[in-house]
DNA sequence: CCGGACTAATTGTGATCACAGTTTTACGGC
DNA sequence: GCCGTAAAACTGTGATCACAATTAGTCCGG
């Protein structure tokens, strides 16, 4: 367990990734309370790196601290959270789309549709787990390109809360509930170099999810 | 230092609002390198609950952690950095602002006038770090009315990492550079319930101190 | 068969130490 | 007097322990 040191990533980098791709894809449930020893046993870590990640988590409302007892748990989903969130997410990730529109090269462009195709494939098999993988990649190998920091950050935080929803969803409503997505829309776009055509095609694909998750969460909080 | 328990907050509680009301009054200058021990010596506790505070400051992005050498020190200000965060900020805190101005009472108009009196003598004095503590919490106490926890949280980041640009103005162009606020014009339109017109001044009240900031770094980086 | 009290296990927090890099300081050779 | 090198100081990271508080569990009386 000590660091072979010299390495590329600290443990609690490490811990952090895990711990996030565990929410993201919901492998971890809305409300459920989680501690900091059985996380660190979970991931085979001691509990020190672990108090870091989750520290970090706590910082960007991902995981949630009982004001009273102090104890760790997963925030629950709420129609008004996720209203918010939606805002928000519609705030910045077509701007980000924009902004990519204008830095586009045909590297980019194939990069897409490979993950695009990786996405169909996914939702073909059903695939909870890959498609939103595969989904997080297409969006922000596109934010990426934006060349703005911190709105990417702001993005990747506003994921990071909204990913919970998403495996409700599907839990709802199936793996088909969210088959049609805009990606094939925003690279047309971005193959023009058409900016506002982008922010558009993100802001649709932005759209469904979210009132899909809307309708998902409004049958049983 | 072992804590009383029962308690209500934390030490690295304190330490982080410590820490946050040093970086948003400028009293760390950006750039600065900062460590765990020097802080935690300074702040008179141990290091771990400044790691603690400082985990969760970076999460924020109102310090930033060197990827190679791994040290710590408070973000530079560029002119990028500070675009991105002005967009984003005109577009949260203007709708806090339209949200609050719908649940406005009596009583928060008269904690408004109160905290803006303060502003102004502040400003009369040229008290620069009681300036920044009002006009925080003008703000704050406003968008605390909007009932959007979410919303307000990512307000509360942005102007985290705002805060450091502040200090460069007042440093630049004296005190007196930030005088004409729109917070008056902002209370008349909370009195009027008017939505639109709390979020157009806020808008205003933002645009203007963002201007004088984008010049000061302009002026040298 | 159920309920309340006492014990045991688990929780977050803080302190302290070890370790290995990195940076700074100091010193010695030319 | 100056430069390069070795030692000392300082850095973040991880492990481990102590502590008090809360929760879970268990056992006994009715």
């Amino acid at each position: 367990m000590r660091k072979p040191l010299a390495d590329q990533t600290a443990v609690h980098d490490q811990v952090y990734e895990a711990i996030r791709q565990a929410l993201i894809t919901g492998r971890i449930a809305p409300g459920k309370g989680v501690s900091l020893r059985s996380l660190a046993a979970e991931l085979n870590v001691s509990p020190m790196p672990v108090r870091d990640a989750v520290r970090r988590l706590v910082a960007e409302r991902a995981l949630a601290i009982n004001p009273v007892n102090k104890r760790l748990s997963v925030p629950s989903l709420t129609a008004d959270r996720l209203e918010q969130l939606s805002l928000a997410r519609l705030w910045v990730e077509p701007e980000l789309a924009a902004r990519a529109a204008k830095n586009t090269d045909t590297g980019l462009i194939r990069q897409l549709q490979a993950i695009d195709a990786d996405v169909d494939e996914a939702l073909r098999l059903g695939d909870v787990d890959r498609y939103m993988t595969a989904n997080h990649a297409f969006h922000f190998a596109l934010y990426e390109r934006a060349g703005a920091e911190v709105l990417k950050a702001m993005a990747g935080g506003l994921w990071l809360q909204v990913g919970p929803f998403m495996r409700v969803v599907f839990g709802r409503v199936g793996a088909d509930g969210l088959v049609a997505d805009r990606h094939a829309e925003a690279i047309t776009a971005l193959k023009a170099g058409d900016a506002d055509g982008a922010r558009r095609a993100i802001a649709a694909d932005l759209s469904e999810g979210m009132d899909k998750m809307r309708a998902a969460v409004e049958a049983s909080p």
